[in-house]
DNA sequence: CAATCTCTGTACGCTATCGCACATAGGCCG
DNA sequence: CGGCCTATGTGCGATAGCGTACAGAGATTG
């Protein structure tokens, strides 16, 4: 299992063995990350890598037309920008800020020597990018086949799981674009949960009240998901 | 670009240098792989690696009620097993072989073995694993926003573009399948392909008759994937 | 305090897709 | 030839989500 959280720290940092993060600690700058920030914008090459501490980044799928999608979410369990160390530089896809708060950067090129030392950062790198694919392959089937209502619970558990709080900084419509719906349809949703006594909003605001309530109602995208990320990134297997 | 479709061969192994083959050459094994066949059961750990000749390969992402969705193909352009060298060896995801062929394959810790060498072969199998990334998030998208008509025309296309011919051997309920959708939906889609002439089938064959046409008719998400595995898999970029 | 903007709630018709039922037809096999 | 299985065609009601329009409530700004 992953560790509690200890949001001074990036868990992927932390299954670093000492001696590798010596080497990176100098480099590595704290930064704060502010709402709605574009971390990565599509074919574009990204200047440094990120591993968010409390702060939440979204990887989008944007469409010509503007539509969106939300492929995965990156929290204080990993880091943004897997396409440098993977080789392709660039990818496709926009990672914005999701909700706002501290990360540590590092420039892409000392990442990539890092990862070509072929050490324990590349071997922790590469499971955290399979993790990550694990999260895509299941957000295309929920996408298929579950309810905005369904996929509203995962997106709400995957997002409480990576802040250190109960509490989600958030407007309805930006959900609907995570999810790649209308934002009437998360209005009904959300509705629905607050309704039932799990959640509550107000303007931008959700708090988490039931959490246990939620985890009956959601899809088992998430724990698909939550276990595989466990399984790969458990600390005794990574060395 | 990927150089025009020589099916004696896999583009992946085609682009090693000629050194990193012949360690590879006498362990690769031509096998004939049938319709329907299974490569790699959610959670199981596969014994080999499959690099497709004339053969199509499904990534399917099974839920446990039974319903799935593909979220990637895999031919003559790729390989199945990423998993393996990404460190997590098992996956939550399903591989089928979708239209039956040759591959080589290749047993699982001799893969592992050059790839930890961190050559050539490490890095372009790096850069297959990004554009497999693509394709899964761009199956992400196209789930959520795009009708079955254009994901028909999108998977007619991918799989053309890994046979040789241009005759597919896939009954409706295979596609339905694959997309996750209704036989009767991908019945009534095909219909109208072959009303227009794009396409003529019958009993579990496919016939495409005017290319140009599904590509008119295709979301952009096909050639976004495209544009990316032409970049990525770029002979010049890849040494 | 007034004007404006943002966020949320609600309604209504529309469409795509679903789930189901059943019909037809080609191919295989005894 | 007759029976059976598989693949495809079709119809129909149900429903989830869409697009649009608009209203109200809270926040912000001048």
């Amino acid at each position: 299992m992953l560790e509690p959280h200890d949001f001074k720290q990036n868990a992927l940092l932390g299954l670093l063995p000492k001696e590798d993060l010596v080497h990176l600690w100098p480099h590595l700058e704290r930064v704060t990350l502010t709402l709605g920030q574009s971390l990565s914008e599509s074919g574009r090459q990204m200047s440094h890598v990120y591993f968010p501490l409390d702060s939440i980044v979204s990887l989008l799928c944007v469409m010509e037309n503007g539509a969106s999608t939300e492929i995965a979410v990156v929290g204080y369990e990993g880091v943004v920008g897997v396409s440098l160390f993977m080789g392709g530089e660039t990818t496709p896809s926009r990672a914005i800020v999701q909700s706002a708060g501290d990360a540590y950067r590092l420039k892409g090129q000392l990442l990539k020597n890092e990862f070509y030392r072929a050490g324990a950062m590349q071997r922790l790198l590469l499971r955290y990018t399979q993790a990550l694919i694990t999260q895509m392959a299941q957000t295309a089937v929920c996408n298929r086949h579950h309810s905005v209502d369904q996929q509203l619970c995962r997106w709400l558990l995957l997002s409480l799981d990576r802040l250190p709080g109960n509490e989600l900084v958030m407007t309805q419509e930006l959900i609907a674009n995570m999810l790649g719906v209308r934002r009437e349809g998360v209005t009904e949703s959300a509705g629905k949960l607050q309704k039932a006594g799990l959640i509550s909003y107000n303007r931008g605001h959700i708090t988490v009240l039931d959490r246990p309530g939620l985890e009956a109602r959601v899809c088992e995208c998430y724990s698909v998901v939550k276990r595989e990320y466990d399984r790969l990134l458990n600390h005794h297997d990574v060395m």
